[in-house]
DNA sequence: AAAATGTGTTGCAAAAAGCGCAACTACTAT
DNA sequence: ATAGTAGTTGCGCTTTTTGCAACACATTTT
């Protein structure tokens, strides 16, 4: 059955105004054309929808269902204009975002809260994953972007901002190393090492570094956890590599230490903002990578490519 | 805010198609068409709905608050046609009539128990009334019809059938005339009577033929309820005077007798069956009149006009 | 009872909206 | 890179809607 919603417009102004011509005038429209708007649809419904032959409007029953369905109609789509005018003012939606491990900590923490606070009404979803799942969540648009260590280069996944990001060997204050400014990845090697799984960027990284100097990389620890490797730090059992935020707060209290390690591989880690190809931000997404980049990435640069 | 439906119709389609090509293809229309119904439902609401620049639909939040209200629009829909589904079909609706209260009884209740019976669903309202208030009700559209004694003729008001019921004596078995087969309007006077209120039209003939006989009626008792004249005449404190059938059960079971009155006025008394004038009934109505018509009115007339 | 007033309705031409076709740009995949 | 398929846009055509005016009718007033 075909309903048009601009006849039953005129149907339900005839009623609430009593006539015809006072809901045209009311419309500023011709009386012509609500009778025939009216005939019209009765025609379509099949249905007398209001009492012929009268001076005035009066509805039959059918007509009454039909400005019934009208009124809820009427006060569905208030409720869009609403949710409509909320999401022009940002104060709601979806952002999903992907983060690689090594970025929890309060520096995400905090931007996180200023943006939650500034768009209160956002629905945040960050997922933490390795690299091979932040290029399935960008490839599927499944999340809006990702921050991470570049990954193997994808024609679909692009660079917004980039951040020198060292990897350091991360240790106990205690540990007999920890006084040195920087130290080979043959003395790295020698020690007990705590890394990350092979499909984190961080470890693939640390990888070629060891290979290109003949190393082997046999760590004790191996946890997707950078907590977990964060600890076996803390306890001195092992080194661990990784970017000095990602355990800046024991840094700060001079539990770990960080210690520059002698590889060109690991001091020209990049962190890149990724998304995917054209992909154009709205204005609360574009706010939330802006804030994070400079928070997170103090030192990005922009990268239209790659 | 203008919101067309139509648009939303092909958004939707969009969506849930997948692409605008497939939608369109679904609608048997040109994709062209799917492309600028969307496109200008945006500029319209002010809002970007889908994501632009992509190979297939993914739509925005503001898109995604826009299907949901068809979602809703369209389940309200579907309500609307089954209710007026039912109405078609009769199954449900208003009936509301007005009846003068000689007529309240084992037939009218018959009637009424027939018609509910074969349209179950239909909202009945019955209203008692006496002439004066019979009138307003129909000229002010608040029943579909009336079943009473003609009242005062009125230009909007004219009787579909008509019926003679002439109005009797009524009295308890055991009074002195009740075995006569007709009594003259003096002797009638002479008695106690228990008669309507002034402005019930059986009250105003029964007047009219006593000062046509140049007798002067003197009630003894005078009420607006039949049930209470009948109760009088039971209890033989007088008699009253009321057309045979409104007090059928009591004549049927002797406890009451009914005499003829010798007076042309009270011979000629027709029960009319009375609607605004140019009131067309739909099937239902009309067939509770019909109805009403063979059970109340056996003797019924069609009457075209007054 | 008849005229007057305001109602809904209908015919026809003008205006507007929607549509299809075809060419175009652009995203995606091989 | 290259082909294929998606969305977009310009233009002419069709369908729908509108305005004006005249009409038919209900209701009120005289």
């Amino acid at each position: 059955m075909k309903v048009n919603d601009h006849r039953i417009h005129f149907l339900y102004e005839a009623w609430r105004s009593g006539s015809m011509r006072a809901a045209a005038d009311f419309l500023e429209i011709a009386p012509s054309s609500v009778s025939r708007q009216i005939a019209q649809l009765e025609t379509e419904i099949g249905t007398a929808l209001i009492e012929h032959g009268r001076r005035e409007i009066s509805l039959t029953d059918a007509g009454h269902a039909v400005i019934d369905y009208y009124r809820a109609r009427q006060t569905g789509l208030e409720l869009l204009e609403g949710q409509l005018l909320e999401i022009s003012t940002a104060r709601t939606g979806h952002v999903e975002i992907a983060i690689g491990e090594g970025f929890l900590g309060p520096a995400l923490y905090d931007t996180l809260d200023h943006f939650m606070d500034d768009y209160s009404g956002i629905n945040l979803t960050v997922s933490v994953t390795d690299t091979t799942s932040m290029m399935r969540l960008l490839l599927e648009d499944e999340v809006h972007f990702g921050v991470g260590f570049h990954p193997v280069s994808h024609p679909q996944i692009v660079s917004r901002y980039r951040a020198t990001v060292p990897l350091m060997a991360i240790m106990n204050t205690e540990n007999s190393l920890a006084q040195r400014r920087s130290m080979t990845m043959q003395e790295l090697c020698a020690e007990p090492l705590a890394l990350m799984g092979s499909n984190f960027r961080i470890r693939q990284m640390i990888d070629e570094a060891a290979i290109n100097n003949g190393l082997l990389i046999s760590p004790v620890v191996t946890s997707n956890s950078i907590a977990l490797l964060a600890r076996m730090a803390l306890a001195d059992r092992a080194i661990t590599v990784l970017p000095a935020f990602s355990v800046s707060a024991e840094l700060a209290c001079g539990q770990l230490s960080a210690v520059s390690i002698q590889a060109p591989q690991l001091q020209s880690v990049y962190v890149h903002l990724l998304a995917r190809r054209n992909r154009r931000f709205p204005a609360h997404l574009s706010e939330l990578a802006d804030q994070i980049r400079k928070r997170l990435l103090p030192s990005a640069l922009s990268s239209s490519n790659e």
